[in-house]
DNA sequence: GATGAATGAGCCTTCATTCAT
DNA sequence: AATGAATGAAGGCTCATTCAT
């Protein structure tokens, strides 16, 4: 006998659907599952398309699910759109301060923090070519981006260099410039060059540790 | 011979539009009149409600001429779109040589490059709007919208700065490291955080003061 | 052992609902009180939003069950229309000959059948709702509820009738006829123009009267 | 040389429309003929499916024209059955003063509005299927069939018999019902019998004679 | 047997594009 | 050349039905 798979799905955690030809796919009850490769599927789908292009068949398709589920769960399109974003959100635990080392000095913890957060905007690309534009229509959506972005990157930032006891010298608005500055040139040279104007990578972290250095020498840290 | 005039419209440039009993008059506005009125109207609605979601009839009514227009002049809403970011990418004079005067000093010139940059990202927005989702989604705009922005802002930065003597001690890396920051932390500054997320513009540009400030000290500016 | 009872539903036929905690118990209700709550809700439903605008989910909903239900016991909403026609159509005792007491003479039967149809109607008038429309469409539906409704009046009527001797001198044809045009007048007085074109009830009522003397002038009753 | 024809439509003002194989009908601009073309197209559609069962494709395709018509022409399918309702509610010229001539004599007369009536029920049939459910449904269409159908039908009638010198022996209120009996007789026999119920038209016809003789003697019309 | 989550066909509607006027 | 009415493909969503639990 001879089947010709027209589905296939491996959502991630073991289980695998297949379809073969006329048959639908096995039904199977695994909400939370099924949630995340809505999710999953949107944001890469928003991501390269963009939402208004995107059908909800495609998501339903790329997720290995039915199309009347994303009613049934997020509320719609839109919904799934918000959906997305919360996920994301709330999945950022901010790893700066479990998972980045301190540095050994000033100097060496602006240059860390500025290549992870360069690192960090790349790996987020998806999620932030999905939520600027959104943010840009939608001036709601741009105060939450803010403050699960930039503002909880700044503070966190901040933590780290005040640390050092070479900040003790400079003013309060300096580290706070330099803690923004930090995520704003993490997002320009980790997302915008190289994921949307199509620069090498190398040659945006060549800049960003170069302008690390003058950061340092700026706050007095050699 | 006895008309009586059906419609009057004066759109403010020296054209007037005239329809006498039944037999509107051919109207008179000239080609690129026109285009540039579709162009502007695009614009701005693209920039609020999205590209996708603008309709073509709305860019039509806002332009104050027919929906077949666009398909005539631009080929369709894509052909409208590109010729939106042509338009404008043709209009940037770059004004940096002209209008900016330069600086004093280093410190003072890296501060006026700064403001400038950020005054004329937030004088731009409504481009920024509409060219950065864009340029998200594809490749070929990005790339485009990299050349007539960042890459000819940081040229013409670096070219200021170069005029400084204080700049012979530093590295040419360094030079072009800066022109790049300051032209992101523009963008940054003068459109992503004021114009996108909501903050103020006073602290937006407090924080480049600061942040210019650094860069100053950094490069021995001082 | 310890049970926690966790739920508790009397639905006033002698059957109790329990579940204890965790585990509810399967519900007792049995198959045919169940039907009978489906084909209630559906009448009330069907009647006020029409057949196609109401939705398989909110019948369960107001019977209090499963939405599968409706297509194990009816085999889909179709069916479930069908049992709701015919349920109340083995309802009607025909009640004219056990509850409508005589007339004292031909005058007052004829008063009598014509109130009595008029409120029969009104009494019915959600069966009717959901009936006629469907007859309207399906020719089928259209015979069915013919034979249940103003076949079988008119021959109760008619038999009512010609109970009274002044019946005699009378032609069968205009008895037949008669008989006919009580159940007719029934219809438009009792429910037409009460409840679906927004007439008075009295007003109706006092149509009726007029029309049932006309009626025994008309047949020598006086 | 050989086509095939695809689409073929007249809508009865003398032009013909014909669609060869995979091209698509000559657009013409003819917004009254349309608007009746899919005004006549839903009446029927409508009358034989229901509202909900017909989908605005099946009308346009009735129609001959485009889908989008439907929407741009009355707002949707509810606007279209709205304006379906006003157009036969304008056109209804009474007709039965113009074009009834009179009875000679008041059992005649009876006789012959029982049959207009009758004939008339049976001529907007069509109508009538679209109407009735929807007054059924909905009380502010039931109000308006209501002000459009029985209420002036019962006007008119009146004016008829009351011409009669046999008449000022009635008191007014018999007469009132007599009208209103005539109208409600007219819909069961012309309508509800023969077109839902599947009567023929033939008995419908006889019992609405014997009825209407009854009447006539009922008023002392012999 | 009962439940209600999952499925997916089919609906109304929108809107870029075409083309008669 | 300009207009805007007509077209029809395609989208988001609903909901009867199926079926895993």
């Amino acid at each position: 006998m001879n089947f010709r798979i027209e589905e296939y799905a491996d959502n991630g955690n073991g289980h695998v659907k297949l379809a073969l030809r006329g048959k639908p796919l096995r039904r199977k009850r695994d909400r939370p599952a099924r949630q995340e490769a809505l999710i999953r599927a949107a944001t890469r789908l928003f991501a390269v398309r963009g939402y208004d292009a995107t059908t909800t068949r495609e998501i339903a398709a790329a997720a290995g699910c039915a199309e009347g589920l994303i009613h049934r769960y997020f509320k719609g399109k839109a919904g799934l759109l918000f959906a997305l974003m919360s996920f994301y959100a709330s999945q950022q635990v901010d790893g700066l301060s479990d998972r980045l080392p301190s540095g050994n000095s000033l100097e060496d913890e602006i240059q860390r923090l500025m290549t992870w957060e360069v690192e960090r905007m790349w790996k987020d690309r998806d999620l932030l070519r999905v939520s600027i534009p959104r943010a840009i229509l939608d001036p709601k959506v741009g105060k939450f981006v803010s403050r699960v972005g930039p503002q909880r990157h700044a503070q966190a930032i901040s933590a780290r260099l005040r640390r050092h006891k070479e900040c003790r010298r400079v003013s309060g608005d300096e580290i706070e410039a330099l803690s923004n500055a930090i995520g704003a040139l993490g997002f320009i040279f980790g997302f915008m060059r190289p994921a949307v104007m199509g620069y090498g990578r190398k040659q945006a972290k060549k800049l960003a540790a170069d302008i690390a250095r003058i950061f340092s020498r700026g706050l007095g840290a050699e």
